[in-house]
DNA sequence: CGCCTTGGCAACTTACTCAA
DNA sequence: TTGAGTAAGTTGCCAAGGCG
């Protein structure tokens, strides 16, 4: 008799994805790797449960600081003897699953479950999702008459003061998760069979990135070569499934001539000689931009729980922070920006900085059209701002298509993100030397922990600081590029 | 002339690449 | 998750050309 394998419901839900993801988690979990995508949704959705919880204030939270095992004991007594008391996180267990609902009210004779998602829509893998809660819960005795999956409704504005009535939209699923309460044994009981078997077969494909990339994509993947097909840029399926098929496994195999696309063709050229190439076009380009000159960049928020008042879920390009080295003269250079920690409405006194330092005259160098769309972002928030934000805008200057155009490095492997540049032009500024900031992402994340009431003083300080010296850094790397590229 | 294919062009859609 | 920008792919249309 083999020990029975404790599936959790997020096990299923990996399995369902892949049945090899699901035997590496069991089995092999010192292999698993943190993916990017999975961090960059949490630093913006982190919240959703906390809003969800306070808009139930009579709520009670079932922890698991005494295991697991003692959670479901307590959400049993709190059912028996509190019936009328919502509970968060409720955990039950049945046939060797676990799960763990969101929020379980008490309903007529049964309860209503809730699971809260921070998407603004209802995703069919949800549905899943919520079969395995329900089916679990029902086995183990709790009766529920109605399922609801509770999303974020992004035309909600918050109002500010704390209230987020509204924000999360309710949406009755009852049907189709008792529609899928067929399936769910089957998935349990071929889950646990294969589980005692050794590793599945399974090829790689579209389950290792949809709808969740899979965080045993390298141990999975074949050892990529130096040079892969798939850095040649914007790669169609046609032409990768030619290429391999021809028998070429790396840009280099490729021979002289072959390629259609001229990006790909010098893609290709300079790959194979290992030498950049700079159209001097590009130098005297850089060389006419006059004097003042201001690179600038920004950081923002998009989180899924608004935090000022007037924005919503998900609205994008809410500035936090920025940063522009001003170059008065070839080589005078000085640092300017906006950060503040302890302002509740950062955005207007940002704006209004922002208008003061950049003056009237002179381009404003960025990479991307981003800082773009965030000064339109601005000036709708401020009317009044808007005639001067506008005339910043017409002073911008995107040197991403300038270098996309004109210069390639065979270590960009195809790429003209600033992260892929930099290191070609000035490998002596390394992001990798910074503490804790060191993408935008987790500028965002430090910035939320920094303005956190509940974060020590001491604390602040320390994020603050790295807050300023990342954003510099990222115009400082414009600052390179540019010089390193005028010749 | 009818019938078909082919090439060119514009309009539209999709997919990817930046940024946070 | 958003949004701007762009390359690539799809579609529909028309004219030109081959052929019986």
């Amino acid at each position: 008799m083999t020990k029975p394998i404790h599936l959790s419901k997020s096990r299923i839900l990996s399995g369902l994805q892949c049945e090899k993801r699901l035997w590496l988690e069991v089995h092999r979990p010192e292999l698993k790797e943190d993916s990017a995508g999975t961090t960059f949704t949490f630093a913006l959705g982190n919240m959703v449960g906390e809003v969800a919880q306070q808009l139930v204030p009579e709520g009670k939270l079932i922890g698991w600081e005494n295991g697991l095992s003692e959670a479901i004991k307590e959400t049993k007594r709190m059912i028996d003897n509190n019936p009328e008391t919502p509970l968060f996180e409720a955990t039950f267990s049945y046939k060797g699953v676990l799960i763990r609902a969101d929020i379980l009210f008490k309903e007529d004779a049964g309860h209503r479950m809730v699971e809260v998602k921070g998407s603004t829509s209802v995703k069919d893998y949800y549905l899943d999702d919520c079969a395995v809660q329900y089916w679990v819960s029902t086995g183990s005795g709790c009766q529920i008459n109605k399922v609801e999956l509770a999303h974020i409704d992004k035309t909600f504005v918050y109002p500010g003061d704390g209230n987020y009535q509204g924000l999360l939209k309710h949406v009755d699923i009852t049907n189709e998760v008792i529609a899928r309460q067929e399936d769910v044994p089957r998935w349990v009981s071929s889950f646990q069979k294969m589980l005692s078997s050794p590793t599945p077969e399974i090829e790689i494909g579209e389950q290792c990135v949809t709808p969740y990339e899979c965080p045993f994509c390298n141990f999975c993947w074949p050892e990529e070569p130096e040079y892969p097909l798939t850095a040649l840029p914007r790669i169609s399926q046609n032409l990768l499934k030619e290429l391999r098929d021809k028998g070429f496994q790396d840009i280099r195999d490729i021979p002289p001539g072959y390629l259609s696309n001229d990006n790909h063709e010098r893609v290709r050229r300079i790959t194979v000689s290992g030498k950049p190439e700079i159209n001097p076009i590009l130098g005297q380009k850089l060389q006419d931009l006059p004097y003042p000159r201001y690179y600038l960049d920004f950081e923002t928020l998009g989180a899924a729980v608004p935090i000022w008042k007037g924005t919503s879920p998900y609205q994008a390009h809410l500035p936090f922070q920025w940063s522009c080295h001003v170059e008065n003269a070839p080589g005078n250079i000085v640092h300017e920006g906006y950060l503040d920690i302890y302002e509740t409405e950062p955005m207007r006194p940002l704006g209004e900085k922002l208008l003061e330092v950049l003056g009237k005259s002179g381009p404003i160098i960025t990479y991307s059209a981003f800082e773009k769309s965030v000064i339109t972002k601005l000036a709708d928030f401020f009317p009044d701002l808007a005639d001067g934000l506008f005339k910043l805008k017409e002073r911008i200057v995107d040197i991403l298509p300038m270098v996309r155009d004109h210069y390639y490095h065979p270590d960009m492997h195809g790429s003209w993100s600033i992260k892929a540049v930099l290191p070609t032009l000035a490998p002596e500024l390394n992001y990798g030397d910074l503490e804790e900031v060191h993408d935008g992402t987790a500028a965002q994340a430090a910035y939320m922990e920094a303005i956190s009431p509940g974060t020590e003083i001491p604390r602040k300080k320390a994020l603050e600081s790295h807050l300023w010296e990342y954003c510099k850094l990222d115009t400082l790397a414009m600052v390179k590029i540019v010089h390193n590229l005028s010749r």
